[in-house]
DNA sequence: TCAATTCCCATTGACCTCCATAAATTCCCA
DNA sequence: TGGGAATTTATGGAGGTCAATGGGAATTGA
């Protein structure tokens, strides 16, 4: 199964270029998949997926009243995304208003959460992870139930 | 996969003349489509679409009661709407009319939204992104049934 | 003939590609 | 097991290409 893991941290240059971690573009290649990047409706980073997660948003807003509050947001997301074109050298070209939107300056932190990954700025994502572990000395962790579900054919 | 997304915004000239973004025009050409625009019956602005939306609104209204309100409603998207002729430079010529019912002044707002694409005054979208993120602070962002297995390995 | 539209050309600037270097990792062989 | 070579990756810079835009000429139609 083709996962989204790990963080790795890499340089912003002046133009806004920054280098896709090679093992998140293996992911893409792998799936001929091109990327979307999108400003994070709920957290001050930026989100990257591939065709699938877009396509599921697509589908369900034609099931939906097209003028409710809730297809209104799915299109949101839609038109803040942008397709991102990767160059010869595995880099892509962040527009300005991304780099605004997540603080970026210099540096940019890739982290995997499976199916998706986020880009951070990197300090802003250590209190991120610190927050969490307070969190859970405090309440415990969610949860975790790994039921047959993931079981299915991963190969 | 064919779908308008992300936002560009472009220059109106004192002709009516405004460029198609290419990444349009490009899902466009791939289907040797001709363009659609007509006024939103919901919002201040201009919806864009190829042939195959013209034709789920003419099948919807096949399966209708053709003198229901409905169905009358659903007409008048038809006959509102216009085919665009884009020049060898990649611009439509929009009518007076549609500028002015749209408020388009000097710029004007491509934002994809999957199979079709709104034409706004650049001031009036700006709201719509904030309103979202409101709206999502408060209520949540609306489930997308990950299907399962909706992993083609990429989403 | 006048007005509206379409086509053509030139300019600008943003984007993409190419090249070159440096660092890190992997591979190979002793 | 260790060291060195080869490959891959990350990064910086420069140039070519294409999209966007403005102006004007040619065409069309009333």
């Amino acid at each position: 199964m083709d996962l989204f893991l790990s963080t790795y941290e890499n340089k912003l240059d002046a133009k806004g270029r920054v280098s896709v971690p090679a093992p998140f573009r293996a992911v893409l290649d792998r799936n001929r998949s091109t990327l979307y990047i999108y400003k994070s409706l709920t957290l001050p980073c930026l989100e990257g997926c591939g065709p699938a997660r877009i396509s599921q948003i697509v589908d369900a807003i034609d099931e939906m009243d097209s003028l409710s509050k809730e297809a209104e947001v799915l299109q949101t997301m839609l038109f803040i995304a942008q397709e991102m074109k990767i160059d010869p050298d595995g880099r892509m070209l962040l527009p300005a208003e991304f780099i605004a939107f997540a603080g970026l300056d210099g540096l940019a932190l890739f982290a995997g959460i499976g199916r998706s990954f986020q880009i951070w700025r990197p300090d802003r994502h250590q209190n991120r992870e610190k927050d969490t572990r307070q969190q859970v000395s405090k309440q415990g962790v969610p949860r975790l139930t790994l039921g047959r579900r993931g079981a299915q054919g991963d190969g």
